[in-house]
DNA sequence: ATGAAAGCGCTAACAG
DNA sequence: CTGTTAGCGCTTTCAT
């Protein structure tokens, strides 16, 4: 008795080839639909395969084939709500095309991030979709590429690393903002973002007029906010440049240690969703009407920014649509589109509710 | 030239061999940590295979081991704050145990969940984890764990399906919630949840006290919310049970109907947080004062829940448990853990803000 | 159209 | 401790 389901394993194609009375390879030809088969045959062995429910193996057939039909998600934080959107449109047009999904979370540390990509690799994905935890510490993506492997990475680009990758053009998202702010007649302008002021120094020093890889969002939209400010004539006030994490917390806090600081601003600029939620709680904390005191400019959009008082004026992403193409780029090339890697950028889109406001004279 | 690395394809174990100087079983056995190797050889591989790079593949391990180490995931709506959490979890505990998580989203839709389901079980995921799309039809879950596979049930249970689950007591939540509510002083409590009249009436026409697999959490809130009202002695009012989608407009549309039907509730109890917000805008919209002219209890809590004015006061799931906990019961499944299938309940908390206040004479 | 045979890269028995 | 051998389930020549 050689029967594999004799032996409690699962039915094969040798089981199935021998009930319908073919050889496996027939079989094999029949169930995977390729080569040619007869009509009679193939009924048979579909008849073969219900009765004895069948279902093709498919780590046998990746072994064979070569190819795993796997995409490779690494995401730097699957709660934000910015990558689980991305996420599922990842997850969308995979299925769509035929792959599955293989989901791994960093919580933005490099180490894990590291083992989750050589996993990855270990089990032969054919490609990967990443949001590097550390734009300057990615010499395992670097790894990767150099043996071969689609990459395209996710929101963030990485020095060095020349590679496709999708997201919006910060520098370009952070000068609307504040193009915004100013025309609504605002100056003194508050940034929440986590930039270093000597890296934010470099990056304004010689800040040629493109984005340049391994620049993280937060430096991008900062370089932009201060180019719309020098362009206004408005003295850039490095205590309006506040760095907070993202997280709720922590935005919070800081918000509240600026509107104590004597900084004076009129309006607040954030990073992201849970910061622009951090934010509106330390102003009203702090007895600020919004927007009559204070106006307040959300980074990413939210289920919640339009129906807080006031709604909530935002700079949105296409996180959605950033993940879909990141997966179809990717998929593009595992199906051996050529081309040199491209950086995608797609447009944000400024939603005016009720958060921004003339400050008061 | 029988090289695989000369043929273009990545190193195997047959070049570190050739390299090291030793036979491709001992190679096996040092990179892959098991048998016994002398130290000599042990490191006469481990630098034959750095230097060439080598990287277990690990379709051909899976195909001789029979294992993957890898689980399903399969979800209904993967942007719920309450499923990314739960996805978090499961992802956290898949990681410390070295499983991978391969992911599925089926937007609710039963045909993609089948179609994920046969396409995980082909790739021969060890375990499943599924919330299930339709807990009235899940013949596909059934004839999975027929044939033997390991799964878990997150968040709902299905009729007729005795096993593993991981959620929280619906009945005792709705229980709570409406209890909270009427020792405030309410008795017109709206709620909002999508249980047709009909299978509500069946559910509590032969209500055991014990909540019955294949009830979905809705009903199960239900049932207990009732039961509640009844216990106080309050006649349960049908004007006040709104059927409500797990959409934000959807639910702000049913509470602003509601708001006009003259059922007249002093308090609202929602189903999950999407619905909250979209009760907060309604409310707001039909010009009542929360929580002075109306209280709001939220179900599931939320990052914006305590910001939002007033705070909402909610009924907090333990999301991020619910999936490790999914995800350790069925890890120890796979890894042999005996023991009949077990509803694991989890319990809820009431989170005290400022949506719930006494209501007006 | 079909079958026989080879082999993907690895692990597992079994000798030695 | 080490090598030889066999084989996981499938696809893919290559004849026929």
């Amino acid at each position: 008795m050689t029967s594999t389901a004799k032996r409690g394993g699962s039915t094969t194609v040798t089981d199935v080839a021998r009930v319908a009375g073919v050889s496996r390879a027939t079989a094999a030809r029949a169930l995977g639909g390729y080569g040619s088969v007869s009509a009679a045959s193939a009924e048979a062995v579909r008849a073969a395969a219900e009765a004895l429910g069948y279902r093709v193996n498919r780590v046998a057939r990746s072994m064979i084939t070569g190819r795993t039909r796997t995409i490779g998600v690494v995401l730097s934080d699957i709660e934000n709500d910015f990558f689980v959107r991305a996420l599922r449109g990842i997850s969308h047009v995979a299925r769509e095309r035929g792959y599955d999904v293989l989901l791994a979370n960093t919580d933005e540390d490099v180490d894990l991030e590291r083992d989750a990509v050589e996993v990855m690799r270990g089990r032969r994905v054919e490609g990967l979709v990443v949001c590097p935890a550390d734009v300057d510490d990615a010499a395992h993506l670097l790894a990767a590429v150099d043996s071969g492997a689609s990459l395209v990475l996710l929101d963030r680009t990485v020095a060095g690393l020349s590679v496709q990758s999708v997201g919006i053009d910060n520098r370009q998202a952070g000068y609307d903002a504040t193009k915004f702010l100013l025309d609504a007649g605002h100056t003194r302008i508050a940034i929440l973002s986590g930039v270093k002021p000597e890296i934010m120094r470099r990056a304004l020093a010689h800040a040629p007029d493109q984005p340049q890889l391994g620049e993280t969002p937060a430096e991008g939209r900062v370089v932009g906010h201060y180019r719309a400010l020098l362009e206004a004539g408005v003295q850039p006030d490095e205590l309006l440049q506040v760095p907070a994490e993202f997280h709720r917390i922590a935005a919070s806090e800081a918000v509240t240690k600026l509107l104590e600081s004597g900084a004076d601003p009129t309006a607040i600029l954030t990073s992201d969703s849970i910061q622009t939620l951090g934010a509106l709680h330390a102003i009203r904390a702090a007895g600020y009407v919004m927007p009559d005191d204070i106006s307040l400019l959300g980074f990413d959009d939210s289920e919640w920014a339009p129906v807080v008082q006031p709604p909530i004026t935002v700079i949105e992403q296409p996180a959605y649509e950033i993940g879909t193409r990141a997966a179809e780029s990717l998929i593009n090339r595992i199906e051996g589109e050529a081309g040199s890697p491209e950086v995608i950028l797609l447009p944000t889109t400024l939603i005016e509710r009720g958060s921004v406001v003339v400050p008061r004279a």
